[in-house]
DNA sequence: TCTCAAAATAAAAACGATTTTATTCTTGTT
DNA sequence: AACAAGAATAAAATCGTTTTTATTTTGAGA
């Protein structure tokens, strides 16, 4: 194939093509989108052009034509004083799922750390007025969440990583925290477990307050007082599940069982467990929740309620995709139920209370 | 202040400050630019407009005129065949790293998700020929990496997080691997150990190999030989971390004591150990790097170099940053040295070889 | 063969900025 | 008072698209 010296220098446009083929720009235009005005014939050889050359339509030349941006954002809390803990929240697999539904769509995604609500609600708005992109990936939902009541007035495109507790119609993914809780407790009280800890994330995120809500649901089915006194709630962090552990074991009516947020926190009350001769599976039972499979290599492996996380991030690349096409928000809601994996008999380590 | 209705619709464009103003669009982006060519009263006059009205520059319009995207393109590895699997790379942290230095710059950053080598040349490239960024941040460097060959040749800015063996100039910030090998294998030879495992990555990635030298030099400083048959290779998943142990251990000449090349191996071993009823710490010493700070939290704590992951991100972003403004790549180089943070006494897990 | 509608294509405007070129306004000098 | 130089501002071109409007071509019917 013959290439100019000229056309090797600087990508082809679309001048470059109407050069090529004789056509003006604007039939050029409308033959690459395909458009029903224009002859078959013209399309395939400005098509065959187009190939030849390589031409890749100028993203900003795009954009600022039509508004558009082709960028999906996604805000990705950071926790500003975490000291470089661990808190076991994997991102990375969320972006991972989200760059796999939009492969092939034109849209790529633009990471924006957040660093608490106030910031996340700052950018939002940013994105929206300045156009940074057509729709918005977030999580981490309050039970009155100022960014979801905010983006469903203006009407522009988002998918929630969770539920808020107001009654707005929007697109949302998130895991079924109420009944995760509720069966994990149950499990619990039916092994004889009546002192039960529930190590949890702070309150305000509205699935700190699912959890909750399934834990007292349990206790309350089997005509049982909940223990309020034994729910910890803190960030996600090794250090929290480690230092709750330690406190609720030492007070005069310790916990026999816990039951853990996610992978970081139940490493934390392995640990501290451990440091008081205790063994999980024996002396205490552990339940936990587990996104990143990682449970089964803890000592001993720990029965969890798993999900993969990635799945999480694929419907929401899919969601924002129907979204930012036009679709209802009414039909774009998935909750994802976790499996139970059983990794040890829970009932032998009841104490009596 | 009033706001006219008009004005609250569509955000305000250099037009609508030329309106107000009654000077030209020329001189509303020059004066805005900080040009000296246009008088300090007119600029005064505009920059009060402008904050009047909430002007924002289009990001659209700037970057059709100027080429430039104001984007930070981060290349982000996601390992096809992990099957949910933790892989301890704590990508989060250095996102959030390289957006602490991206604050207060006009850059945001762009998520490319890569699932191998070709995949990521493939996305080098595209950002290039397309525009798609001003600068380029990646990971994974194999020792003869294809990127950094087609990056450096071209002239493109970027920093990679690694560096590949070819004798070529370019921004780079890494972690002291050979070193960090070196001194963990010399301290487990000090405390009596012949028979060292190394948990290692897959050897095309150059810091796989600095960690052999290293640990080769260790033994080569002892007079020893280097137990090349102890040396495990493999993704950085928790479960090849535990094969590699269950598969070690089981041999005729098993080794004494494990190095690992990050937590979720770490966790693996550990994982393997406990079924074989071994413990780490008095049957087997164990010494890793951590960039998360969660080997404190293992049954037994784990002695570890540990070098913050944030660090480094926050780093490569200040890199990106001098890089995209022409900085010299000659002088934007850091490679970090761990810290050693003792939590087991080593030479206790000494056994005859 | 001519007319007219429909089909196909071309021309021009627009998106919002920057940059180059042109014009107007000052001011100092003769 | 006229002129030139320099400062300040305005006008126009440009970046690469899409979209609206205008023009040309085609083909059928009279």
């Amino acid at each position: 194939m013959a290439e100019t010296e000229s056309a090797r220098r600087t990508p082809p446009t679309i001048k470059t093509l109407a050069d090529l083929t004789g056509y003006s720009i604007a039939t050029i235009s409308k033959a690459l989108r395909d458009s029903p005005v224009v002859a078959q014939a013209t399309k395939d050889a400005i098509f065959k052009a187009a190939q030849e050359v390589g031409y890749q339509a100028n993203a900003r030349g795009m954009a600022l034509r039509t508004g558009k941006t082709y960028q999906a954002a996604v805000l990705m809390p950071v926790t500003a004083v975490r000291e470089y803990e661990w808190d076991g929240v994997e991102y990375t697999q969320i972006l991972s799922g989200i760059s796999q539904a939009l492969e092939g769509s034109d849209y790529r995604i633009s990471v924006h750390v957040i660093r608490d609500t106030q910031d996340g609600c700052d950018m939002a708005r940013r994105i929206m007025d300045q156009g940074l992109a057509d729709g918005i990936i977030f999580s981490g939902i309050l039970a009155d969440d100022p960014r979801i009541d905010l983006l469903v007035e203006s009407g522009f495109p988002f998918v929630s990583l969770g539920r808020c507790r107001k009654p707005l119609t929007y697109a949302h993914v998130d895991i079924d925290n109420e009944w995760a809780a509720f069966a994990a407790t149950e499990r619990l009280i039916a092994g004889g477990h009546h002192r039960i800890a529930l190590i949890n994330p702070q309150r305000p995120l509205s699935y700190a307050m699912d959890r909750i809500d399934g834990f007292s649901r349990a206790f309350a089915q089997a005509r049982l007082q909940t223990p309020a006194d034994l729910i910890a709630e803190g960030d996600l962090s090794t250090r929290f599940g480690r230092e709750s552990a330690l406190d609720l074991l030492q007070r005069p009516e310790p916990p026999t069982a816990f039951i853990c947020i996610n992978e970081s926190t139940t490493l934390g009350v392995l640990s501290g467990l451990g440091s008081l001769g205790l063994q999980a599976g024996t002396d205490i039972d552990v339940i936990a929740y587990d996104d990143i499979n990682v449970s089964a290599y803890f000592t001993p492996p720990i029965t969890t309620f798993y999900q993969p996380i990635e799945v999480l991030g694929r419907t929401l690349g899919e969601f924002l995709l129907q979204r930012m096409a036009g679709g209802d928000p009414q039909t774009l809601k998935q909750v994802f139920r976790p499996t139970l994996i059983e990794r040890q008999p829970d009932n032998l380590g009841a104490r009596p209370a």
